[in-house]
RNA sequence: UCCGGGGUAGCUCAGUGGCCAGAGCGGGUGGCUGUUAACCACUAGGUCGAGGGUUCGAAUCCCUCCCCCGGAGCCA
């Protein structure tokens, strides 16, 4: 690839398909292939990330999305109109370059576009957000506009290749995709946490918190799947790790118990940060993420069971008592020093959901695990294996007060033929958040859904 | 929902009882042919979150409400 664009490495991709076996055909030279162009006269489109003027002589930081290159207005190399369109140009004002591509030293990277003529294309004023810093609070506010900055461009980049690494996991692994839907029924794991839509004569609608119930009959069907889409709670979460719709990955797998689930989500998280480091380092770079922290991402993750971790809980200083679910303290403690995730297994009934596979060797605790990030991250995976009695299912959801009759066609998939399975679900914002190293999970979606945020 | 911090110019903030409320950045005008968050000069810009109260006097003290941030719980 070409190097030597300003800040352009972060631009590039490394997957980009041979220009003769694409259709799509730019009517423009884009700024990642300049450095093999120079001596030649090119047309660039794109927008004016960064702009300074000295009277006689200005310098433009154009941005096209596949880069960026200084683009260097002298006077008397234009002519009356193309020097007017300069002074008209602001941040982010859309423009159109013709110009020579040129090395030179004092130019940052060495290579840059003499101009020989300048169109303004969109001009652009009074542009919100400045090289300086910013209150959270306003940049979600201009969130559509703050995608165009130098972080937020790496980590979209490192997300959508996330996203590839999870699809071709999963394709290639004889998976297959099921496009559970969004819409349902009163039917999840818990009732107070659903948003709420009214749907024709039939009355409430609810947003899927999770896909898995409608998965495990696909796995009697296909024996692998997953799904992967959007997901919705209605908590009144204000924490960093906390959206109200998040993307979330979920595999269900016929014949798979407890500890098979645990090695596949170990190979599955070791696959995914693998790619990120193989394909997206610059990004990484980009946002100052310590590589060497997901360079020791490798099988295999240790495995504690809930009962270890309480008591190891208790040596750190815990009062935490057996039968409560881990708080975010716990978590932290357990993972402090780690540089691996951590597998914590076999919790008690009552903490987790319904669904979840009575332990044999203990009937208090369920087969389960989550999956701990190191660094604080928390959890990025729930698993378990599921309850595939039916008798005991029933007493589960009797136990929980749901409404049994929601259930009816879930049961199902133990009234024919029913088989030992596990799943387990991964947030996509956790694992970006992690992967990037970002403080807080609004930054690792394109246009974040909180408590108090609906727009843009 | 609970606990803590905050709301002053477009942005980031200073100002904690007393002249017409300040700075930097951004905006505008002018200058500058090698700038790197360019620089220099001049300039415009405010319902001090809202409402009520105390006081001769309130951005500053008190009450109510609204909004934002951080944390907890819940979870991915």
């Amino acid at each position: 690839m070409p190097t030597g664009n300003v800040a352009s490495v972060s631009d590039e991709s490394s997957l980009t398909l041979p220009a003769e076996r694409s259709s799509l055909r730019p009517m423009n030279t884009e700024i990642r292939d300049l450095a093999t162009l120079v001596g030649q006269t090119v047309t660039l489109r794109g927008w004016v990330h960064k702009l300074r003027s000295s009277g006689k002589i200005a310098f433009l930081v154009v941005r096209d999305g596949t880069g960026m290159v200084q683009v260097v207005c002298a006077r008397n190399d234009l002519d009356d109109a193309a020097w007017a369109a300069v002074g008209e140009l602001d941040y982010e004002a859309s423009l159109e370059v013709e110009g020579e591509v040129k090395q030179d030293e004092r130019s940052p990277g060495g290579v840059e576009l003499l101009a020989g003529d300048v169109r303004l294309v969109g001009a652009s004023s009074d542009y919100p957000i400045q090289p300086k810093e910013h209150g959270i609070d306003f940049l979600l506010n201009h969130r559509h506009l703050w995608l165009r900055h130098g972080r937020q461009r790496a980590i979209l980049r490192v997300r959508d290749e996330i996203i590839h690494a999870i699809r071709e996991f999963f394709y290639e692994r004889d998976f297959t995709l099921i496009d559970t839907p969004i819409l349902t029924g009163s039917i999840g794991e818990s009732a107070g946490t659903l948003f709420e839509t009214e749907y024709f004569d039939l009355g409430t609608a609810y947003l899927a918190q999770t896909g898995q119930l409608y998965l495990e009959p696909a796995a009697a069907a296909l024996g692998k799947v997953y799904c992967f889409g959007p997901t919705f709670r209605a908590e009144k979460s204000k924490t960093r790790r906390h959206l109200t719709e998040f993307w979330m990955v979920e595999p269900e797998v016929a014949w798979l118990d407890s500890d098979g689930n645990m090695a596949l989500q170990e190979e599955f998280v070791c696959a995914i940060v693998s790619r990120v480091l193989d394909r997206r380092r610059a990004e990484l770079v980009e946002l100052d993420r310590d590589i060497t922290r997901l360079e020791a991402i490798v099988p295999p993750f240790d495995r504690m069971s809930y009962s270890d971790a309480i008591e190891i809980l208790h040596e750190r200083g815990s009062d935490i008592t057996w039968g409560a679910d881990l708080g975010a303290e716990d978590e932290t403690l357990l993972t402090e020093g780690r540089e691996k995730p951590l597998f914590v297994f076999d919790y008690p009934r009552e903490a987790k959901a319904f669904y979840m596979k009575e332990n044999a060797a203990d009937p208090r605790t369920v087969k389960c695990n989550d999956m701990l990030a190191p660094e604080g991250y928390g959890e990025i995976i729930g698993g378990s294996q599921r309850e595939d009695d039916h008798d005991k299912l029933l007493k589960r959801i009797r136990e929980e007060g749901l409404p049994e009759e929601s259930y009816d066609w879930y049961l199902d998939v133990r009234r024919y033929g029913t088989f030992p399975h596990s799943g387990f679900g991964l947030g996509l914002e956790r694992t970006v958040s992690w992967i990037c190293g970002l403080d807080h999970l609004r930054e690792a979606i394109p246009y974040p859904r909180m408590m108090n945020r609906l727009s843009p």
